[in-house]
Parts: C-alpha cells; sequence; structure tokens
RNA sequence: GGGCGGUUAGCUCAGUGGUUAGAGCGCUCGCCUCACACGCGAGAGGUCCGAGGUUCAAAUCCUCGAUCGCCCACCA
C-alpha cells in the first residue's frame, strides 16, 4: 500500500520537502534564534566556523553544522540564552585562486585587470556565494541568529584586524625580517608553513663533483636540486667526519659558475646522508640558511619571483626550475663532474591552495613574534580553563604550541585585509590606526602604503571576538564572550583554533571559548577523503533533497564519536530517513486515535498511573532522558541519539503502541491515551536536537489534537529540555513488563520454529513461577493478541506433557503452547537440552564468581548483588528445565 | 625521526573496567497484521588483531609486537 489515504491530514510518509522551509521561515519569524541578553543566566554560545564565500558547502560543512546546532538546540532548550552567529570568511588566498582561475578562462591574469578591478571581480562573486552560503546554511536547518551575521572583510573585524595589527606593531610583536620563506610561484606569495603541503615524490639525488682549489681532487655532493648549485656559496661537512675533517678550511670550485667556495665544519650535516658532504645554498634551503647565518656566507637568489631563473642563473637565466635542472644537469654530465644519478624519494612541499611546488626563497616580510603570545595560550591549556574534546588532542595542542616558530603574516595577495602599514622616503614607517596622509618624521605626504595584504588566518583568528564588536565594549562581547564550545574539525587545530587562543588572550585577556569540540573528517563509502579533484564529494543539499535535512544531519551524527573520521554511505542516509518517517507513522497513530477522544487532561503532567505498562513505559521514558543527559554533558552525541532512537524504536513503537491498541478497544481498561501522548510528547523533545525538523512538525499536530494546558510552549525549538524525573523509575513495572514481552517472544519464537500458520490460534498455558499471575491477567489481552494464542494461566504443570505440545522455561515460568499437532519429541528434547547445557555454563560461571572470596570481598556490594539474583534466576530456569525434561521422558 | 589514531558480526561502526558484547545494512525464514513494506515477526552470524601483564573482574587499563591510516619534523 504505497499510497493509501491520509489520514488527519498527515501523508502516509514523512514528506520533508513539503515541511522544512515552512518551518526554518516560521522559527525565523519568531525570533526563536536571537537570543534575549538577560543577566541572570549563563549563556550559551558557539560561533559558526565561517565557511570560504566562494565555495559551496560541503559534507565537512554539513558535520559542523549539524553538531553544532545540537548542541546549541539542546542549550535553548535548558533555557540557556543561546548565541550560534554565523558568518563567512574572505579566504584570502582560496578566493583568489578560484577567481584568477576562471578569469584565466578568458586567457586573463590578475595583472592584466589590475588590483582594483580584480578586486571588484572577486566582489562579485562573494555577493554570489555569500547569498548560495546562506540558503545552504538554512537548510540544514542551523538555528543561528542571522542578526548577527559577520563577514571577515566587514568594517567590524576589519576594525579588529586593525586594532590588533598596530597594537602588536607597537609592543614590538609584529616585525618585518628578511629571511628565508616558503614562496608560491603561481600564487606569487609567501605562505606560513601550515600552508604548504608535504608529499612523497620520487626524483633523483644527483653526485656532483666539485673539485678541490689545492688541485688535490674534488668532493662529492648529493643534490635533489642541482639548478640551485648556481648559488652555492659553501660547502659543509660534519667536523666529526674523518672523511672530510682535514678539508676544513680548504676551498671547492664551484662547477659551472666557477666561484670559489669555502668548506665549512657544520654539525647539521648529517653523516650518514648522501656522500657526507652538502652544497650550501642559503638563498634557497632553510638548513642551508641557518648554516649561513652561523658561518656568514652570502646569500645569493637564483630564482624570479614567478619560479623562473634570474641573471644570477647566467646562461640559464628565464629557464623553469625544471628545464634549467634538466640542462645544468647536463652541462655537469659533459663536463664529467656527474658523478651518478640515484634514484630518490623525498618529501616536496607544495601549495596548499593550488599545488605548486613551493620555493623556499629569501624575501622581505612581516612576522608575528611568537613566544610571547604562545605562552599564556599553553597555560589556558595546561591549566584545564580550555579544555579540548577528545582529550587526546591536548597533547597535539602543547607540543605545536611550545615549538611554535614566529608567523609570517605578509601576503602577496590583493584580496584580504591590507597591511596597515605606510612608508616614508625619509625612511619613517607609519603605522596607526587612522590611514597618514603624511609622514610625522619629515612631513613628506608623498607616502606609499605596503600593498600586501595579511594572511587570511590572522582575521580568522579574531573571529571569536571581533564577531561580537571587539574593539568596542559592545554589550554582546560582554555578554556572550568567552564563548562556550568550538566545534571544528580536528584538521585546522593549528590553523585556526591555536590562533584564536592567543589572539583572544591577547587582545582580551581572556580565553575565546571554554571548551574545543573536534570531529573528524567526513569520508566517501570507500574510506577516501573527499576531494574536488577526485570528484568523490557529495553536496550536502543534494543529499538534503533526496533524504530531508533531518536524515542527513542524523546520519551524520550516527555512530560517531569526538576526533574519529567517520563514513557516509546511502545505508546510513537510508536508515535516519527510515527513522524520521518511523517517528512520523507513531506520531500519525497517537493523532488519530486521539482525535474526539476525552479524559486527555491529565497528558502534560500525569498523576498515579493504575497501569503497570503505563508506569513501564514512563520509567523507561526518564531512564532514557537520564542517559542523554550523561552522554550530552559528556558530548557523546551519537550515543545519545542511538538511547532515543532505541527507545523510540524498539520500546515505545515496538511495544507500548501495540499495547495499547488492545486497551483502546478495549472499555474496562484505563485509556492509554493520556501516557501515549505524554511519552510521544517528551521523546519530540529529546530528539528536536537531531531531527529538528520533523520533531517541530509532529509537535505542531499533537498539541492541536490535545487540550491546551496551562505552561505549553509555544513551539518544540523553545519547549524545556525533559530532564529525568527519578520518581518515575519503576523497577518493579520494568521487571514485569519485561516479563510479558518475553513471553510473547517466546510463543512467537515458537510459533516460527514450528512453522505455525500466522493465523492459527493456539492455545497456552503458563504457569507463574513464583504465583503472581496478575502481572500477566493485566496483560492478557495484549499477549493474547499479539502471540495469537490462547492463553491460560493455570498453576503449576503436573503430569508428563501433551504430544502436542512445545515447552519453554522462562524467567517467569514455564511456557506450554499446543501445536495441535504432534510434535517430534526428540527434536523437542534435544532443543531443551541445548538451552539447559548453556543455563549451567553460565550458572557456573556466576557461582564461580560468588565462590570467590576475593570477588565478595572486594566487588563494589551493588555488582555482588546483582551477580547473585542472576545467580538465583538461572537456577529457578534451570530447575524449572530439569523438571520439564523429567516429563518428558528425557 | 617523533607523536597520535584505528583494528569488535559478511560490510560500516557504537561500546568512558562490572548483563551471556550491541546497532544499521546485508543474509535466512515467515508476513501488505486496521501508524508505518522508509514496515512487522522470528533467526543465523563474534579466539573483540596477536602475545604477555595489572585487577575479584579486561573489548575497555599497562607493555611488546603486527597491520592500516593520520599529524608533526630543516637528512640535502
Amino acid at each position: 500500500m504505497a499510497d493509501g489515504p491520509a489520514r488527519n491530514g498527515m501523508p502516509r510518509a514523512y514528506e520533508p520537502g513539503a515541511v522544512e522551509r515552512r518551518i526554518y521561515e516560521g522559527w525565523v519569524d519568531k525570533g526563536y534564534f536571537t537570543p534575549e541578553i538577560d543577566r541572570s543566566k549563563t549563556p550559551f554560545t558557539v560561533i559558526m566556523p565561517p565557511p570560504n564565500v566562494t565555495g559551496e558547502l560541503h559534507m565537512g560543512h554539513a558535520l559542523t553544522i549539524a553538531v553544532e546546532d545540537l548542541m546549541v538546540r539542546w542549550h535553548r532548550m535548558l533555557g540557556e540564552p543561546t548565541l550560534y552567529l554565523p558568518g563567512t570568511d574572505h579566504a584570502g588566498i582560496a578566493t583568489q585562486v578560484v577567481v584568477e582561475r576562471q578569469i584565466a578562462a578568458d586567457g586573463m591574469t590578475r595583472h592584466d585587470l589590475g588590483r582594483e578591478r580584480f578586486i571588484e571581480r572577486i566582489w562579485s562573486w562573494v555577493d554570489e556565494y555569500g547569498d548560495r552560503i546562506h540558503r545552504q546554511i538554512e537548510r540544514l536547518g542551523a538555528s543561528c541568529d542571522w542578526s548577527r551575521r559577520r563577514f571577515t572583510l566587514d568594517p567590524g573585524p576589519a576594525s579588529a584586524v586593525r586594532t590588533t595589527f598596530v597594537n602588536l606593531y607597537r609592543k614590538g610583536l609584529i616585525y618585518k625580517g628578511s629571511r628565508i620563506t616558503n614562496w608560491c610561484p603561481r600564487c606569487r606569495t609567501a605562505l606560513s608553513d601550515l600552508e604548504v603541503r608535504h608529499r612523497e615524490q620520487k626524483s633523483g639525488l644527483y653526485h656532483i663533483r666539485y673539485p678541490l682549489e689545492d688541485g688535490s681532487g674534488h668532493l662529492v655532493i648529493a643534490t635533489t636540486r642541482p639548478e640551485t648549485m648556481l648559488v652555492d656559496t659553501a660547502v659543509a661537512v660534519n667536523p666529526d667526519d674523518e672523511r672530510y675533517s682535514n678539508l676544513i678550511g680548504k676551498s671547492a670550485t664551484l662547477p659551472i659558475v666557477g666561484r670559489s667556495l669555502p668548506i665549512v665544519g657544520d654539525e647539521a650535516v648529517e653523516l650518514g646522508f648522501g656522500t657526507g658532504a652538502l652544497k650550501v645554498t642559503p638563498g634557497h634551503d632553510p638548513t642551508d640558511f641557518e648554516i649561513g647565518q652561523r658561518h656568514g656566507l652570502e646569500t645569493l637568489n637564483v630564482l624570479n619571483l614567478d619560479g623562473t631563473l634570474n641573471e644570477n642563473a647566467g646562461r640559464y637565466q628565464g629557464q623553469t626550475v625544471s628545464e634549467a635542472r634538466e640542462n645544468v644537469v647536463a652541462q655537469l654530465d659533459e663536463e664529467g663532474l656527474l658523478d651518478k644519478v640515484e634514484d630518490f624519494s623525498h618529501a616536496v612541499g607544495r601549495c596548499e591552495r593550488c599545488d605548486e611546488v613551493v620555493e623556499p626563497i629569501v624575501s622581505d616580510q612581516w612576522y608575528i613574534k611568537m613566544k610571547p603570545l604562545a605562552e599564556p595560550a599553553v597555560d589556558a591549556v595546561v591549566d584545564g580553563r580550555i579544555a579540548i574534546v577528545p582529550e587526546r588532542f591536548t597533547k597535539v595542542y602543547l607540543n605545536w604550541m611550545e615549538n611554535i616558530r614566529d608567523w609570517p603574516i605578509s601576503r602577496q595577495l590583493w584580496w584580504g585585509h591590507r597591511i596597515p602599514v605606510w612608508y616614508c622616503e625619509c625612511g619613517a614607517q607609519i603605522v596607526d590606526m587612522e590611514d597618514p596622509t603624511e609622514c610625522p618624521k619629515c612631513g613628506n605626504a608623498d607616502i606609499e602604503r605596503d600593498p600586501d595584504v595579511l594572511d587570511t588566518w590572522f582575521s580568522s583568528g579574531l573571529w571569536t571576538h571581533s564577531t561580537l564588536g571587539w574593539p568596542e565594549q559592545t554589550e554582546d562581547l560582554d555578554y556572550f564572550h568567552p564563548t562556550s564550545v568550538m566545534e571544528t574539525g580536528h584538521d585546522i587545530l593549528f590553523f585556526w583554533v591555536a590562533r584564536m587562543i592567543f589572539f583572544s588572550l591577547e587582545n582580551m585577556g581572556e580565553i575565546p571559548f571554554h571548551t574545543v569540540y573536534l570531529h573528524g573528517l567526513v569520508r566517501d563509502p570507500e574510506g577516501v577523503k573527499m576531494s574536488k579533484t577526485r570528484g568523490n564529494v557529495v553536496e550536502p543539499l543534494e543529499l538534503v533533497d533526496m533524504y530531508g535535512a533531518d536524515a542527513v544531519r542524523f546520519a551524520l551524527t550516527t555512530g560517531t564519536s569526538a576526533g574519529n573520521d567517520m563514513r557516509l554511505n546511502e545505508q546510513k542516509l537510508e536508515a535516519s530517513r527510515n527513522f524520521a518517517n518511523k517517528l512520523w507513522n507513531a506520531a500519525r497513530f497517537v493523532v488519530s486515535n486521539l482525535q474526539d477522544a476525552s479524559g486527555l487532561d491529565g497528558w502534560d503532567d500525569l498523576g498515579v498511573l493504575s497501569h503497570r505498562e503505563d508506569r513501564w513505559i514512563v520509567s523507561r521514558l526518564n531512564r532514557v532522558a537520564a542517559q542523554v543527559d550523561k552522554h550530552m554533558r559528556g558530548y557523546q552525541f551519537g550515543e545519545a541519539q542511538r538511547e532515543v532512537h532505541d527507545f523510540l524504536w524498539n520500546e515505545y513503537c515496538d511495544w507500548y503502541i501495540e499495547m495499547s491498541k488492545i486497551r483502546l478497544r478495549s472499555e474496562s481498561e484505563p485509556s492509554p491515551l493520556p501516557v501515549l501522548a505524554h511519552v510521544l510528547e517528551k521523546t519530540l523533545r529529546l530528539l528536536h536536537p537531531f531531527l529538528p525538523f520533523v520533531t517541530e512538525e509532529v509537535w505542531t499536530r499533537l498539541l492541536e489534537a490535545l487540550p491546551d494546558s496551562p505552561d505549553q510552549p509555544d513551539a518544540l525549538i523553545v519547549a524545556p529540555y525533559p530532564l529525568a524525573d527519578e520518581s518515575r523509575f519503576d523497577d518493579r513495572a520494568e521487571a514485569e513488563v519485561g516479563s510479558v514481552i518475553e513471553l510473547v517472544r517466546s510463543v512467537r519464537n515458537l510459533r516460527a520454529e514450528f512453522r505455525v500458520q500466522n493465523n492459527d490460534r493456539l492455545s497456552a498455558g503458563f504457569a507463574v513461577s513464583d504465583g503472581a499471575t496478575v502481572v500477566f491477567e493485566e496483560s492478557l489481552p495484549f499477549i493474547q493478541s499479539e502471540a495469537r494464542i490462547d492463553l491460560s494461566l493455570s498453576g503449576p504443570l503436573t503430569g508428563a506433557a501433551k504430544s502436542s505440545e512445545a515447552v519453554q522455561a522462562l524467567r517467569a515460568g514455564t511456557l506450554t503452547l499446543d501445536l495441535g499437532e504432534t510434535v517430534d519429541l526428540d527434536n523437542e528434547l534435544e532443543r531443551l537440552r541445548s538451552e539447559l547445557a548453556d543455563l549451567q555454563k553460565y550458572s557456573q560461571r556466576l557461582n564461580r564468581n560468588l565462590a570467590n572470596d576475593n570477588f565478595v570481598s572486594r566487588a563494589p556490594e551493588e555488582v555482588v548483588e546483582r551477580e547473585r539474583e542472576r545467580l538465583s534466576g538461572t537456577r529457578d530456569r534451570i530447575a524449572l528445565l530439569t523438571d520439564l525434561l523429567d516429563r518428558l521422558g528425557g
């Protein structure tokens, strides 16, 4: 029956597309996402990691939003003023590269357009993509406060950038230095170490002969970069290397160029590597640069900024690195100076954004002095003011922060926050909050602004306070800062999280957030990282269209835990969609039964429950609420979600709804409707953080069918989160209904085993071991209907069983099922004997434990007690079974 | 070279010392049973990577090893 009639306006299957937009607009219109500042309450604040403006959202963003929004919704329901602040990042280099690629399609470079027009071009992209991202975040259901939306280039955040730069400059923590940095020849900008990705690559290890000047022979050096030899300024050997120590102080002649190279001794040279002799190229290798510093060597540069060789390359000027490499090697070979070429594999650095090979080049760049900033950032984590979840990343963070090096912040790009430094011919550097019009030293009006922009992570690093108004002393900043949880991928722990920590401590004297929650990567079904080049990326919105936003979010938080990567596959999405549908249909059942029903007034605040089944489901609900609370507080979202999922499906739907059907038809039994409604309504609250749309929609329909109650919330999103009511815990009801369920299951089991037709009604007997038949009497109609039997609750069986009976020993008693035809007694005995054997093994194990004095004396009382109960229960069942076997003649 | 993580059912994964270790999907058998076939019922399926150890008790903690993966690091 794929398309039966809709009941009470609720279609047979949940249709996310029909409700999501309407629900979201409703939330926005009512202003639920905008918190009210209430000084008597502690707020809960999450700043959304700003997606790059020029990108589409990917699954990582969807995961981020799923996790953040579930925390945010949970806290909002806990009654905390909750701010979830959205924004976007101008993403300097990433955006510039994207737009450069776009204009490259028209055969243009940014230089053809010029700075101004190029930036205009980027802005039109930003406008388009910014809106697109906004809509995507909405479709995922993020309950973020759009009235506080920020962009890194907005005046506010820009002023935070300017203020931070000026302050750090004045404190001497920002300086300009000339040293070796990573240079991307394609982007033509400097990069920080973090922006360089290393990848193993095969290349040759070239062994080159450097003749000794005294004519006594030659040294062989090994290099992977033969073309850089053109600007070698020394040869280095390890002073402890017996092969060469006598050469220190002598000189060698640089092949091709003919320059005289001093032979120096330096510890940095590895004894075991290559030939033990190192060509020193301070201009193009960080190690060599340091050797050069130690020995006062000249630093020569052979590369232009576009990666071609410059005038220092002589006849190779103008060639690319790879052309020059080939040609230099060929010349060396011709001159008989190429000793040999070995196969070699080593890590080559590439630009994170454009994948071009990065060249170490000496250049003038602005740096932040990190040591003074890193120390308080280390302390904040060490002393626990900031907690990192999962905890293991604490060590990763500390290790990085403790070994941090100065951060190059200038980028030779056009898109970003321009460096607020002006230069005057008189040599003055002007750094101020206001743009200067003349040099304060010499009065010259002819001053020029630094053409470079700041690393995009400079502004991102200020995000927690710049979005709240800093450097202005705003009410938002005062109230919402420090923020509560920073939730993001562990891949940007250094890029972003670490920098927010030291910037916030520097600017605000305050930690930026109390907790860092790091999630893993979303991988494809084969476990491969999603990337555009591999073509295995999945668009979140396509999935939202197919399965609904709830299902996508639910799938992303299913079976995941902090810090661990996850694979997303169709099965997970389908299972999640099915769960939303299950909820929908349970609600459909309840709502349809509520129509025209009376006696519902107590649904909201249940009083004393007269029916055991009611006490059972309410007890279970509250236990689940307790578990969910525990897991939510422990950032175990996957576990919290699983608890509610299992409760709704396996207890409420599978058993309580089925039980209620019998009672709904009965005239004598108390109506299950108030409890049916109550438990569903509370479950909707528990589920709302995980399935915001379907729960809100169902909630509205449910409440429409119920009588108003005094403190009924306006919408589920602002309904108080249900905390466990321990007075509703009911061990006895749980055990008793558990026995009823066991009885039904075991009849079904026998029916299936003996292949009884579905509509054959059998007769059965149940001898309750402790004589407390009242439990089963109360549920008799349910048991008879569910198990399709006529059940007699007569006393214990006596004498031999009928030859047509199958028997089973349950916890609560002995079940006898009359199959109506002769049972194969041998098989039946076999089945019972094997069950008996299992029970005996179990009982022996329990017995061994309890006979162990160490266990009894050292284990907690409750554990011992539990084991005793188990043993006694197991012994009862063994007695039952033994008795049965006797009577059956086994 | 350091550091971290994974290894649990056929597959993907939960499991934060204490039930006879769980879920989804897949598989087998039976069902369109008046909320739901995006479903219902019943099953099969596990030396929790290996070896030691700590503990009354280990998938869980420790040590060593295997294996896959990630991060960091200036062996050219």
